[in-house]
DNA sequence: CCCCGGGTTTGATCCACGTCAACCCGCTGG
DNA sequence: CCAGCGGGTTGACGTGGATCAAACCCGGGG
């Protein structure tokens, strides 16, 4: 498959980073490492990558190497099958991970693509093996990590499985919401990176039926929305909505 | 919540395990090990399980500490909310892991049930980090397992999101099938162990609906079904079903 | 032997969401 | 300033699967 095309003018820099001092430490893997471990970890991130909006971090089928920490700015990953269907299995931002799946086979299973300009830290994946093998903290809270990404996809599969379209979308939006507040971001007001057609696939749904929904929750109050400009009216009612409804 | 009450009722038996000869080793963990760390490897199944079909191997909410692997048998894992729906979010069997999505949080997040008499090897997960903190092969193999569960995970949100009623069960028979002959069991013909009604929350649908995509499969000569008992008649046909249709 | 009950099949009807199509809005570039 | 365009909204209509309901099949117990 002819999938080096573009991925060909990423650019790569080696950084001095520091993960001893960046700023999302807890976010994305050392939490609680001993001040004397610290150094060893800043040698773990040996290269510092950035992305123009559109860019892809890497492809379905590219051999792995390297997890990503996000740094700045959003990302989603989609998985595709052979009669070309394809779906969003996710979107990232800041201090999440990028890139688990590939360990299983050494080849990523999914593309992984900017929604706007941002920069990740390329982890070599041989070299956490050995670090962890000396840091406990680190190959536990690595551990971890990869066992929320499990309990995540099974939401998602409960989603998918059980919930009806505005379920979803409320569902989806406070996750979302949640995840800026933890940044420090407002929970109540953001703009979505993503298009209704990205939404739609990751939640199973067409982009005219995510567009309803939204409307839908505008008329009811619960949300006002300009564009991607959205802001949580009624979180409350958000929640009510999912729990309560049918079934 | 009182989920001990029949929990209680499980034996514990702590037996002479010995991974060094258990024949399942390639399915299970240790893949690859060198022969002198094979005696460490089977201080690491402390205690054997069995359980009768209906038991709960562990609940949602109970504290983690162990992951298991199937020694023989067949299980469900299934999660819940608030509201009371639930979902199965898969089927374990022989060989595989059970137990990896407790990690995240020390508390097991879905419920693990035995659809027919089974036994496992329970796992304390302390050891294991310990262990592969010596072993590099397994830690990479504990890796690669964590992160194929993710693959899977994908893949069947995939499923839920993007096919259609008859597809998703052509997938999920053809996935059977082949674990099934991984295992040295016949591809073609197996008797399921979930009912309709299991299979249909795992797959996103309702028994009726999985129920009439069994008729139609064996109108189309594609399946002969027998209650349970599933005899494939066209694997091709199956795939065809699910890569051609629509979109 | 029949009765009972859980799982399954099958049919008739309903409805949430998909599909198709028109239109709109805000941006970019000429 | 306007044209063109990609993304978004809205409406009319079709349909796959849910829902409701009845009947069936099979194993187990009296």
């Amino acid at each position: 498959m002819s999938t080096s095309a573009t991925a060909a003018r990423l650019a790569f820099e080696v950084v001095k980073t520091a993960c001893s001092n960046c700023n999302l430490r807890e976010l994305c893997l050392p939490i609680g490492i001993e001040p004397e471990d610290l150094k060893k970890l800043d040698e773990l991130v040996s290269t510092r990558r950035r992305l123009r909006r559109g860019d892809y971090l890497y492809r379905a089928g590219q051999g792995f190497e390297s997890i990503y920490a996000v740094r700045s700015g959003f990302f989603k990953t989609d998985v595709m099958i052979e009669d070309g269907r394809d779906q969003v299995t996710g979107f990232q931002m800041t201090g999440e991970l990028l890139g688990l799946d590939g360990i299983s086979s050494e080849v990523h299973t999914c593309n992984a693509i900017a929604l706007e300009d941002s920069e990740v830290c390329a982890i070599p994946f041989s070299h956490l093996e050995g670090l962890s093998r000396e840091i406990h903290t680190l190959q536990h809270h690595f551990h971890k990590v990869m066992s929320r990404e499990i309990v995540r996809d099974h939401g998602v599969m409960m989603l998918l499985g059980t919930m009806r379209a505005e379920e979803r979308l409320a569902a989806f939006l406070l996750n979302l919401s949640q995840r800026f507040k933890a940044r420090g971001y407002s929970p109540a007001e953001f703009n979505l990176r993503m298009s209704r057609d990205e939404i739609g696939s990751y939640l199973g749904l067409k982009l005219e039926t995510v567009s309803r929904a939204f409307s839908r929750f505008q008329e009811d109050g619960l949300l006002s929305v300009h564009q991607r400009k959205i802001r949580i009216l009624s979180t409350d009612g958000l929640k009510k909505l999912m729990t309560h409804q049918r079934n």
